[in-house]
DNA sequence: ACAATACCTCGTGT
DNA sequence: AACACGAGGTATT
């Protein structure tokens, strides 16, 4: 069993060594790794004076074992826990773990419905039951979708890295790299902000996140979007500069818990193509906004109340193949 | 509603 | 070495 973070769904992650993963997290630095059906994960202290880890101690760019395993040790959805009368910090990370891989939903009764219901699910995913979706912070996960439209992953993830160092409140350093949080909305809606990103490279997303985010900060509708229904949370978002069908779906999908979203990108649409023969859009020449909702209901309609999910997990075990 | 076009940048491929 | 190509779409016409 080996943990691995999807590249698209956060650029906040990165594999600094084998099956361990840092990156930042509500506010801390973390490094996970797991072992079965345990996750294992270290939280950095912020250093009194310096501003660096207590971790930064450790040997320079190894694994790092998780001290007081026995205190860190952190269960899956295996058993449920009594409601703490005081929260310790172990508590607290350890349901902010919980609550961002989102173990408390039950993968495997949605497996058997999603593969119930479609034959070529069953045969392309059936077994990546270890596949789940994160559940992103709505802010970082926005900010950061704005910047893939016809763009490459890779560079993406260079122009996420770059505006955290630049705007983002710097949280520890570990092994010359320094950890940042993702920049608020206030620090991204001032107007200095496109002309700084243009130079970090961003290129015309720079306006849209600077407009996107006055936006934000001026309507103050955006902190409500998780508790809204799917369809009123969409077109929220596609008011915004930047924001299409595909981001906005990608946004309620991956942070607002709207588990229904299905975005359809130019790799779902090919799939779709070949092996939904009787989805819409056969004929389309690209993928119109038309398509795209017709599309999201035809897979939610075969798979449900979380296709959205189910769509991720296909594509995931696509890319395996 | 749909099609056509430009768009910043920067790996890659030729 | 120079240059065109296109990338997990969007805005505009």
């Amino acid at each position: 069993m080996t943990l691995c973070i999807d590249t698209f769904s956060s650029h906040s992650w990165r594999e600094t060594a084998e099956g361990h993963w840092t990156g930042v997290m509500g506010g801390r630095v973390w490094t996970l790794t797991q072992t079965d059906d345990t996750l294992w994960y270290h939280v950095y202290q912020r250093s009194d004076r310096q501003g660096e880890a207590r971790g930064r101690k450790r040997r320079a760019g190894v694994p790092l074992q998780v001290e007081n395993k026995s205190k860190k040790r952190f269960k899956g959805a295996l058993k449920k826990e009594e409601e703490p009368v005081a929260v310790t910090p172990v508590q607290e990370e350890e349901e902010m773990l919980r609550d961002y891989f989102q173990l408390n939903v039950d993968m495997g009764d949605l497996y058997n419905k999603w593969g119930a219901a479609d034959p070529h699910f069953q045969h392309i995913a059936g077994n990546f039951t270890g596949v789940r979706m994160l559940r992103q912070d709505p802010t970082e996960c926005l900010f950061s979708i704005i910047c893939t439209p016809n763009n490459k992953l890779s560079r993406v993830h260079g122009m996420v890295e770059r505006m955290c160092q630049a705007l983002g409140d710097p949280l520890c350093k570990l092994d010359e790299t320094s950890y940042h949080n993702f920049p608020s909305v206030s620090a991204l809606a001032d107007n200095s902000v496109e002309a700084r990103l243009k130079d970090l490279g961003f290129g015309y997303r720079a306006r849209f996140i600077q407009q996107s985010a006055a936006k934000i900060l001026d309507t103050q509708w955006f902190e409500g979007l998780r508790s809204i229904p799917y369809l009123q949370a969409r077109d929220a978002l596609r008011a915004l500069p930047g924001v299409g069908p595909k981001v906005a779906n990608c946004v309620c999908l991956m942070s607002l818990d709207k588990t229904e979203a299905v975005p359809i990108d130019t790799h779902v649409w090919q799939i779709a193509k070949r092996d939904y023969s009787d989805a819409p859009g056969n004929g389309q020449k690209s993928i119109t906004e038309k398509l795209h909702r017709d599309l999201g209901d035809f897979f939610r309609n075969l798979w449900g109340s979380h296709a959205g999910w189910a769509q991720a997990v296909l594509f995931c075990a696509e890319l395996q193949r």
